[in-house]
DNA sequence: GACTGCACGTA
DNA sequence: CGTACGTGCAGTCC
């Protein structure tokens, strides 16, 4: 057999090498947005897939130690003793490392009480038996023991692991001077400082070698130790036992019982799912192409389980798929197919069975009274598709599953977006998808009566991983709030647009003249908006103090100009603040109004999936965030009108309610009385925390207890704290242990719920909801201490998103009969249109519904304003 | 054109 | 060194 034919396996010691990477390469280039690093992950797959690259093996694992302790720490308890402990920064990015590899389909290897030198060793022992060419890779110089003429060594240089200085025998004898199994012997002679095996003194490599070759072998050398002359003779006279030690413990064990052999390693496609999800977690994407490429010749070999077939799809006539779904036993899969918003195709997939046609009027008049009843329907991201059978006449009712909406709650982190990646998680199949960038592709994408059978399937695969509780959320909070969504966002909310564009231009000009008075006062034009120019002027020409650090310099926002107004006062700061506010409200107020829609309105898109809290998001454009703080920017607000036809808007929102759940979740006495008592919460809690009557309570006192209470849903610092309300941090955490003295059992709460969630490994809202938190256990200490706020926040945050779905929905269904309409959520805030003459019955099922939405020990507080436009009806 | 970082709006 | 979002711009890379 020549070498070329010969099957290629490639051993790596990950730790080692792993080790290196993290050492060469800056850590702060290579930080999560989290926090976590990945400097070592990264620099190891660099390396390695540049190796799969280069060397093509056939066969492949990567060995790990599984700690510091192994059976030569037992046998000599100073063994690596002199080791500095490893940083934690290193220890996080193991296990992720080992995720990476994986996913790739690589075999990861380690064994108790063994090193990865052991296992490297054992494989490369049987691999060259089993007629295998061995290509190891380790940072560790006992390895070169182990070249033969099968067996290469690739160990990387100083400067890094981007280069690897190729081991085969004739290398190690010109590097040593000695046959590779020779060089135990060597090391053994001179020690190991890093693995804290002392050697003779004075006897470095030159002198091991000129010994060993004298003798013929370290045996003969320790026998013939008296005839050697000189200091150094004395010396090894006075450590033969070192050097026997030394020689045992460098010996690489070649008979470790594993779980498998060098032919067990072949290579295995990747899992591309599971690839493209770690690494979107550790932010590596120029690593992504490079490691499909370098796994592709693999991949392709194997393509993902074909799975089951899909059914054909058969095409039936607007009557006969009528007739279909009526007969249709069970739940029936759905999906619509959308051009330009309405619907294309329909299919319909039940029993194993796949039927479908094209949309047309008669369809709908034929299946909509199936569509409109409560017949159990499975969707995957039902919500565009509902909204496009309600424009074409046919609303849908019944909906029993989406399988988007199931995978976001399992998994609200990181959401499959699309029924392509669902079915690959749950099904481990892959969707047919024609390719679009093929003018012909050569695979047919799945028809929409396909996409429903595999809908079904999924959901099955869905139901199975679901909670209980968790499906509660899915069906009694999540399906209900879809459909009162999709009327929202049909509905939109009126703009005017004439308001709007004389705000612009207002601003405009207003903007134009800060500008220019700015530039004057610097004496040249730069460009406001582009934080690199401002810090040449403020940090360099101006001198002004330097700002907070940023990744690129130093910050600029408004804070810190604040601060700076303060401490070095310059006029350009001044406008330059001022010149932001104006283009700020510009900018959102051209937005908006480039978004009012042929009908006078617009129309947001709730992103239900959008969170990691259960809250909603909201898109194109983004309505959760206009402006409400400054007098001026509620003129935008008074720009989002009643509708013709409609008599006034209505806002209703909840007051205090994260406090509120705060105080049900931990049944503090005192917030629980606050609450009940029916006076102002922060002047009551400050009456508390101050020891003071609650009417001698200051305003300066409220905003501290304020800024407190808020705080404490948040996880804040005394730091933070301190900040918040620029005070010392001494008097911040006084604060702190005032309030907690007075409300402990919120305290109490706190600190539990996060233990409970880094037992759990997930927190879980009043209702249900699951969010999971596996760096709560991370040693990345910035890691965990992130967690751990969020943690802290997420089962406020996610209950008072669920009371106010719950209430959303109940309100939608509660208006069926009523002209009025839900139109925005705001978190904690619904505006509702008011036709004429429903006023009082709308208020009325408003503030039962929002009060009434989850029974809490203290009392749900709805506030409700009316008026002809959304600043009016805010008061 | 795609992506990132900064800054900033809301609850 | 306080949670949860989305957007627009400047700058950079391809």
């Amino acid at each position: 057999m020549t070498d070329s034919a010969k099957p290629t396996l490639l051993v790596v010691d990950g730790h080692s090498l792993a080790y290196r990477a993290f050492y060469a390469l800056p850590v702060d280039n290579f930080t999560t947005k989290d926090g976590q690093h990945t400097n070592g992950i990264y620099g190891f797959l660099s390396m390695f897939v540049n190796l799969l690259k280069a060397e093509k093996p056939t066969h492949l694992a990567v060995a790990f130690d599984t700690s510091r302790e192994s059976f030569r720490t037992r046998e000599y308890t100073e063994y690596k003793a002199n080791r500095a402990e490893t940083p934690a920064e290193f220890r996080g990015q193991i296990p992720l490392l080992q995720e990476c590899l994986e996913a790739m389909g690589v075999t990861v290897l380690s064994k108790p009480d063994y090193e990865a030198d052991d296992i490297l060793a054992t494989l490369a022992t049987r691999g060259a038996a089993e007629g295998f060419r061995v290509l190891l890779c380790s940072g560790d110089r006992d390895t070169i023991q182990l070249v033969t003429d099968e067996i290469t060594l690739l160990y990387p240089s100083v400067q890094g692991v981007s280069q690897l200085k190729r081991y085969d025998p004739a290398a190690v004898v010109e590097k040593y001077g000695l046959p590779a199994e020779m060089y135990p012997d060597i090391a053994a002679l001179v020690g190991e400082t890093s693995d804290n095996l002392p050697g003779v003194p004075k006897v470095g490599e030159k002198t091991a070698v000129k010994w060993l070759t004298q003798f013929g072998s370290l045996d003969a050398l320790l026998e013939g130790a008296d005839t050697i002359k000189g200091v150094v003779g004395g010396n090894l006279r006075e450590h033969l036992d070192d050097v026997r030690r030394n020689r045992k413990l460098n010996r690489l064990l070649r008979d470790v019982d594993l779980p498998v052999g060098p032919a067990d390693l072949a290579r295995k496609p990747l899992d591309a799912q599971a690839v493209r999800e770690v690494f979107a977690r550790l932010e590596f994407r120029t690593l992504l192409p490079r490691v499909f490429e370098a796994a592709g010749a693999v991949a392709d070999d194997e393509p993902v389980a074909a799975g089951e077939q899909a059914p054909a799809p058969r095409e039936l006539a607007p009557a006969e798929l009528a007739a279909w779904a009526a007969a249709a036993e069970g739940e029936v899969g759905v999906t619509v197919t959308l051009l330009g918003g309405a619907p294309d195709r329909i299919g319909l997939s039940a029993g194993g069975e796949a039927v479908e046609a094209a949309w047309s009027d008669e369809l709908g008049a034929q299946l909509g009274a199936w569509l409109a009843s409560s017949a159990p329907k499975v969707m995957s991201d039902a919500k565009p598709q509902l909204k496009a059978l309600s424009r074409a006449g046919a609303p849908v009712a019944g909906i029993a599953f989406d399988v988007l909406l199931a995978g976001w709650l399992l998994r609200p982190s990181f959401p499959d977006r699309t029924l392509a990646h669902l079915v690959e998680r749950y099904l481990g199949e892959k969707l047919p998808e024609a390719d679009p960038s093929q003018l012909v592709p050569e695979q047919e994408g799945a028809t929409p009566a396909q996409l429903s059978w595999y809908t079904l399937r999924v959901a099955d695969g869905l139901r199975d991983e679901l909670p209980e509780a968790v499906s509660s959320v899915l069906t009694d909070i999540e399906l209900p709030t879809l459909v009162a969504l999709v009327d929202m966002e049909l509905a939109g909310v009126a703009v005017s647009h004439e308001k709007l564009s004389g705000f612009s231009a207002e601003l405009g000009t207003r903007a134009e003249a800060l500008a220019q008075e700015a530039y004057a006062v610097i004496g040249r034009e730069v460009n406001l908006g582009s934080p690199k120019q401002l810090q040449e002027v403020l940090f360099e020409e101006l001198a002004l103090p330097r700002t907070r650090k940023t990744k690129t310099g130093y910050t600029t926002d408004a804070g810190a100009l604040a601060d700076l107004q303060e401490k070095a006062p310059h006029p350009f700061v001044g406008l330059l603040l001022q010149h932001r506010e104006a283009t700020k409200l510009k900018q959102i107020i051209d937005g908006l109004d480039a978004a009012i829609g042929a009908d006078g309105r617009v129309h947001t898109t709730y992103v239900q999936t959008g969170s990691q809290t259960g809250r909603l998001s909201s898109t194109d454009p983004n309505l959760q965030n206009i402006p409400v703080r400054t007098e001026e920017s509620r003129r935008i607000r008074a720009a989002f009108e009643v509708g013709a036809g409609y008599e006034a808007l209505l806002t209703a929102d909840y007051s205090q309610i994260e406090m509120r759940i705060m105080a049900h979740l931990s049944g503090d006495p005192g917030l629980v009385e606050a609450f009940n008592s029916g006076e102002d919460l922060h002047r009551f809690v400050g009456a508390r925390v101050f020891g003071v009557a609650p009417e001698d309570v200051t305003p300066a006192m409220r905003t501290k207890v304020k800024a407190m209470s808020y705080g404490l849903v948040y996880g804040l610092s005394a730091f933070g704290l301190s900040k918040q309300l620029r005070i010392e941090q001494s008097e911040a955490k006084a604060l702190m242990t005032e309030y907690f003295a007075r409300f402990g059992a919120v305290r109490d709460y706190l600190r539990s719920s996060v233990e409970q969630a880094r037992i759990d490994g997930y927190t879980e809202t009043i209702f249900g909801r699951r969010r999971p938190f596996p760096d709560l256990t991370s040693p990345n200490r910035v890691l965990r201490e992130n967690a751990e706020r969020a943690a802290l926040n997420a089962p406020i945050q996610g209950s008072a998103a669920d009371i106010m779905k719950i209430a959303l929905f109940r309100i939608h269904d509660d208006l069926r009969g009523y002209a009025s309409r839900v139109l925005l959520q705001i978190h904690d805030e619904l505006v509702v249109e008011v036709a004429p003459g429903e006023w009082d019955e709308v208020e009325r099922i408003v503030r039962e519904r929002m009060g009434g939405a989850a029974e809490l020990t203290v009392p749900l507080d709805v506030q409700v304003g009316r008026g002809l436009d959304w600043n009016e009806a805010a008061h």
